[in-house]
DNA sequence: TTGAAAGCGCTAACAA
DNA sequence: TTGTTAGCGCTTTCAA
């Protein structure tokens, strides 16, 4: 029962394992009645090909792996949720792997231990500088997510986050305000990321005239609303004061929203609040959050078309294609 | 380069396919001159064993499959989190499965088509009822998640769902509350889940007294925060009042935060409000979120024991263990 | 259109 | 301790 082989079916059904094979994998040049009678063996029989087997065969697993820090922040979970479905659609499975963000982990990701697990492998890495990533091995398809500077030869998909951080620090901008702060990068080893969006916050400061006051510029222990709020409180006892805070990511405007408020501080008329990512939470904060969405849709679509074309057989230099981003506007940052 | 086989590490090492094997599989015994040997050529050729092969030969993949309704909802997603890393320690990697609630997915994950491709399916389910998942094929070791009531044939992790909805209920009895809501159950097709936590909700009212106000059993039309912020606003548009809410989970409870506030209601104060799930953001919400919290750690470490146990060939009636669960009292609904 | 047989790369029982 | 070899179950040329 447990262990129903090709050729069982085939032994039952009187015809070859060619045949079989043939009506399993629905193989068109097979007669109506030869057909009927396999799939009659198969049902008999219950019949299911063997995965491993296959894949031994045909080289190919039809699994890819997905690999970032940490599923359980809602930026990623939501990005593997619109993964899932599209690598589904096109006829993959999804392996899911966090590295939370260490490098030991991250390594692992780029350097895999073993062939013919996925057939490719979507990767935003953390930490990884660009250089160790170029040295990968060229067996497995890759492709990179996020802001990182990619080596040449490998693909990447990514948004303009310098862009949409001038965009954000522009919309507090237009609304008065001029102590803008910028809050939640990490306080040590900063991702490019987060550079980049320091970067574009720094550069529509100074375009606007307005210098920047490296007290406000507020770096959070890890990238977590706790560890942002936390941040915001200290800088608030601390005596800094804003009227605009341009955040690495929503959790970190989630995290200051509950400082601010803690100290009877009013969002936005007080401070105005953009951040970053627009998770689902983001409409349901109090008050809801004006934020950064890139095209998660775009970026998981454009991920697995190139990883798709690698897969083919590709092996032209990286491409790097840069997505949309929209800026939304809720209540924590209005409309001017 | 991109195919080196065991046989070639054998060749070049002047050994044994079999020695080779043993080297790689770190088999102890093994001499010291002979592994340096067998090493030295693996590097040499950039050998890395093929998973697939290694799997038909084995009949193990070293797979988990995950499968819930959507890890873009914040509890699936932590859940998925500790559960990633557990199965990682374990020696274990992940596959995550998406239902999407849907009936047609969910028979998919237990009558799984392919053989050979995981070694155990964790899976809550959504809709499947417990006899269609009795049917299912014995050869692929099942744990069930959640609150269904399982067949007897399976494993099952759950949570002891009317034991925790009277303690939040009486929570807000506790606080004096009398008009208690219960808001975000399916509105039609309910869940085993919903119902287990409506059950609870009404014998805490009844043993305290208080009669069931159906006009306060609010439905919502999906477990997202919008739909349940959507059926608040009916309800108080409706002029039905309530000075509690137990809601099913915590996108319910942060959907009625934001309801409420608009309709100018003040929480504690006006409504107290308990969610469900304890999900990150619950800590971070304004108010903070008095929740019921499951031991989700005990829950992933408790599923994955059984399926090992499964895997290892033990064969016995489905056992079904209820893991424990606390109230976090924060600020929706405060000690009284 | 269907059949026969040679792999796919590894493991493990059995021998040496 | 190491070598030989027969599978694991499927795909896929090549013939028929």
């Amino acid at each position: 029962m447990a262990n129903v082989r090709l050729q069982d079916v085939a032994d039952l059904a009187g015809v070859s394992m060619k045949t079989v094979s043939n009506v399993v994998r629905a193989y068109p040049h097979v007669s109506p009645q030869m057909r009927s009678r396999v799939e009659s063996a198969i049902a008999e029989l219950g019949y299911r090909p063997n995965a491993s087997a296959r894949r031994l065969a045909t080289g190919r697993t039809g699994m890819l792996s997905l690999a970032f820090s940490d599923v359980g922040l809602p930026y990623f979970a939501e990005l593997a949720r619109i993964i899932a479905h599209q690598a589904t659609e096109r006829g993959y499975r999804l392996l899911l792997e966090q590295t939370d963000g260490t490098l030991e982990s991250e390594r692992a990701i780029v350097s895999t231990r073993e062939a013919g697990l996925v057939d490719g492998v979507i990767f935003q890495p953390s930490r990884m500088p660009s250089v160790e990533i170029a040295k990968h091995r060229e067996d497995v398809p890759l492709v990179l997510l996020g802001e990182g500077p990619a080596p040449l030869s490998v693909d990447h998909v990514m948004m303009d986050n310098e862009a949409a951080a001038i965009e954000a620090t522009n919309h507090l901008l237009a609304l008065g305000r001029r102590r803008i702060g910028f809050l939640g990068h990490e306080e040590f080893h900063q991702s490019v990321t987060s550079m980049q969006r320091l970067t574009g916050y720094q550069i529509a400061l100074d375009a606007a005239g307005v210098s920047v006051d490296m007290s406000l510029v507020i770096p959070s222990a890890a990238i977590r609303a706790k560890d942002a709020a936390d941040a915001v409180r200290r800088a608030l006892e601390d005596g800094r004061r804003f009227d605009g805070l341009v955040c690495r990511d929503d959790l970190a405007a989630i995290g200051a929203l509950r400082a601010l408020h803690e100290h009877g501080l009013r969002v936005p008329e007080d401070v105005a609040v953009v951040g970053w990512d627009d998770i689902s939470m983001a409409s349901f904060t109090h008050p809801s959050l004006t934020t950064v969405a890139p095209d998660t849709a775009r970026i998981a679509a454009t991920a697995l078309d190139m990883l798709e074309e690698r897969i083919g057989g590709y092996s032209g230099l990286g491409r790097h294609r840069i997505v949309g981003h929209s800026l939304m506007v809720r209540e924590s940052a209005p409309a001017s």
